[in-house]
DNA sequence: GCAAAATCTTTACACTGTCAAAATGGCATC
DNA sequence: GATGCCATTTTGACAGTGTAAAGATTTTGC
């Protein structure tokens, strides 16, 4: 769509077929499968989702096309189609991806201490794992490019909502049935995910640095965010 | 790019010249410049704008091409580039368009009662202004398609940010100098902002349905907001 | 073995952004 | 009023994109 054309083309030529060692004989019959390079490539699905990631976190999401993915991956720009059907296909599998991969993250920050101590650690994985995958991560909550119903993604991003409901449970000394929720609870959880949610967007998106910068000299994006969550509810106590 | 192929087609056929009362003679000389639709169009810029305002709504960001545009408003494919160069260009003025009316919701929503009632409806506002104008709101915060140098951009965003902290130092009995904040100032403008640009966000991207299925039916997404909003901090009182 | 299915490539088409050249008409200056 | 400059708009071209259809190749089921 050459609507970025900063995008990266070196590695444009087509790796596979490079180097034939074939014999003439073979290379009248067959030219373009050889022994590293064969024509069925076994295990494309892995290796096109893989490719993506790495286009997604090197270019952004703009660089993130199916043809793109498929000359990282080294082969025809029509393979991934049979394996996704559509760019919504490949990009709901990459996002469902990053879902379990947040989920492990999350799981790996939630392991001892108080409830607040788990609480700010788990607040610091999210925040963590958004910017050490920004790409993955915006597209995560990008739905206009998803196709939710994908029973991949469908799933991956309620592990992450159900792991997220249990936190706040937890930092409220209550157990929290996820599928029934009191308004009290759904308020408690809304207020916190639109938090650290709202503030990693607004980080991603350069938004905070425009606070810090207004911010006395040496003030690291951790201490503001430390003073956030610190920070006391709006309405003064009466 | 045929990347959403969904979108709207209907209004393809180029408006300009369709009725042409123009005389033979002049149907010689003159092939496309008629009276209702001259050559020169006057103020095709803001016609322009006006028309990616509505493809925007319309198709959503995936549909927002110059090209589009340029459809909507009945002119040549190219004719956009002259005024803004390019699509990063048209969607930055856009997007300056887009803060501009956004701060006029706000000043308008912050007219009177008590400092905790306007933070209220000035929270309210911004969430009735992302709803009204969702494609618009999602590209304010889009920043890989911005060009945020652009000083009609830059200004309308700094506009709102002194907005948004002038009435959080007003909910605190302070007056902010937006220059420079002390920690804990920044810290309250973070937490709100990061609060209701992460509902506004996950609202738009339809993940705050899901909350709300959870609650006892009826529930409106009103109650929901009102109710993180009066959510006690997480941490429990000791 | 062999037909069928799965996988991958090739080809084609409509769409996109952007550039360069041509066309058009407003406007100041003579 | 004529003229020439110049902003504005159109036309045409090119490379890149998604996706559909048809062909090529390999695996798999029987």
């Amino acid at each position: 769509m050459a609507r970025n054309p900063k995008q990266n083309k070196a590695n444009r030529p087509r790796t596979r077929g490079a180097a034939r060692p074939a014999t003439a004989k073979q290379a009248v019959r067959r030219t373009r499968a050889t022994a590293d390079s064969p024509y069925h490539h076994g295990a494309l699905r892995d290796a096109l989702l893989q490719a993506a990631e790495k286009v997604l976190e090197r270019d952004g999401l703009p660089g993130l096309t199916l043809r793109a993915v498929a000359r990282e991956a080294g082969v025809s720009h029509a393979a991934p189609t049979h394996h996704f059907g559509d760019l919504t296909g490949l990009l709901s599998e990459l996002a469902a991806i990053g879902y379990r991969q947040f989920n492990e993250a999350m799981r790996a920050a939630n392991v001892s201490g108080t409830p607040q101590e788990k609480g700010m650690a788990s607040a610091k994985a999210y925040v963590a794992y958004a910017q050490a995958h920004p790409g993955l991560y915006g597209l995560m909550f990008r739905t206009e490019r998803l196709d939710m119903k994908r029973p991949a993604l469908h799933e991956a991003a309620n592990v992450a909502f159900a792991g997220l409901a249990r936190g706040v449970g937890a930092s409220r000394h209550e157990h929290i049935e996820a599928e029934a929720l009191s308004l009290e609870q759904a308020g408690a959880i809304a207020r916190a995910w639109s938090m650290i949610h709202g503030f990693t967007m607004l980080l991603l998106d350069n938004r905070m640095a425009n606070i810090l910068r207004r911010l006395p000299k040496g003030t690291t994006m951790d201490q503001l965010f430390e003073a956030m969550l610190k920070s006391p509810p709006p309405r003064p106590p009466v």
